[in-house]
DNA sequence: CGCCAAGTTGACGTATCGTCATTGAACGCT
DNA sequence: AGCGTTCAATGACGATACGTCAACTTGGCG
């Protein structure tokens, strides 16, 4: 076994090196132009024209322009997700479980505007949104989250797949509006749908077992 | 005056005929192989190839492959943009207002489910979702909408702007879900995202102006 | 130093793009 | 009806981008 050296035992090795070099390379070349030209407008040529490398070499690290799009938000996600799923799992009540999604989202987001920008533009006035297969992981994550807070207690026992959706919706198309304006303020937009949510996951547990008594705040 | 029959004053013509009737099979063709393809592998040949018409001639109506799309688009944000607005203005309460958007929104997607779903698909396990002028404007009337209502005292005080963002994330995050069940059921879909802003309305306004009583229920 | 494996290069064949000169049909006038 | 004008359809054509591949360069190793 172990005749290849996939693993971090000895040094690098300039081969390794190169390549992880390159791919970063063509990945961060494609962040800018698919920010400037929209992802429409932007072949593979004008990705490797922005860096010193030839254009068979692309097609060495990534399939297509779609491939590498993917790798781009496959990318954020993964770097996400971790800090969402530590958010979630610690939570002890469903205000700090909707509040720290929310509050890490959009920070994040904030951070890193770049690759969301980038993600968002197409042309003038045409937004785009596309969800890659780690970010859809992403969501399934935040459904599990909700379930298994439900049968914790933690949360009255709602439609886990329809809340989650709600919640993704809100998250992006709040995140949409918070860049747009002048001074990005995760926290507020995270205060925003926090009671949104808080405020519409008790209306929603008063129907679905109305009429048990006005038992109010958490 | 009236020199060009640009109105509808006497019989259409044949010329005006044909060119409808080009129109709309060229639509009718790019609905169905976008469904089939997907919008990335989609080639303008593609569409005129299922049309008994030349490829020239596609250029006389569209500029490109992405400008069907849009119209597509269009055309469905033009049909369902006056029920919405039909039924947030003749609400007098704030649910009417809120489940009306909601189960106009999810029975028009629900019905028009073809052209949703072309939209939607693109790869195998890629969403996307691309927002056109049109449907950027019933986001645009959604806000208005909310500003009237909140002028007139049906809606609290509440960020217009963040408020449509979220109704408008939840409805498409909800349309999707609600497609993707075996039971596609619009009324429900509708009451769940009622509740949920219901709620989250009474909440969010209780935060701006803490602290009155305990009210709970409406 | 020399050999093998891995990776890079850019030219090449293929496919789609968008244009445009040509053609034929619809229109309106007599 | 006959006739000239206008307008849209056609499909061939040059331009552009795609993805591949044989030749070449470089790192690894005895």
């Amino acid at each position: 076994m172990d005749g290849h050296p996939s693993a971090p035992p000895g040094p690098p090795g300039k081969r390794e090196k190169t390549k992880a070099k390159n791919r970063h390379a063509i990945l961060e070349a494609a962040r800018h132009v698919f920010a400037d030209l929209g992802y429409g407008a932007t072949t593979v040529r004008d990705i490797i024209r922005a860096t010193p490398l030839a254009s068979g070499t692309f097609y060495n690290y990534f399939r297509s322009k779609e491939e590498i799009f993917q790798a781009i938000q496959d990318e954020s996600a993964l770097r996400i997700r971790p800090r969402l799923r530590e958010e979630r799992t610690k939570a002890e009540t469903v205000e700090a479980f909707i509040f720290g999604t929310f509050r890490t989202f959009f920070e994040y987001v904030a951070d890193d505007r770049q690759s969301f920008r980038a993600i968002r533009r197409n042309t003038d006035a045409l937004r785009v949104r596309m969800d890659t297969p780690q970010i859809i992981a992403g969501f399934e994550e935040l459904r599990e989250d909700l379930e298994t807070a439900i049968g914790k207690g933690l949360f009255p026992p709602l439609d886990a797949d329809f809340l989650m959706a709600a919640i993704v919706g809100v998250a992006f198309e709040l995140a949409e509006r918070m860049l747009r304006r002048d001074d990005t303020d995760p926290a507020s937009a995270a205060a925003f749908a926090t009671a949104l949510f808080l405020g519409g996951v008790r209306a929603l547990s008063n129907r679905e077992a109305p009429a048990v008594n006005g038992h109010c705040g958490a």
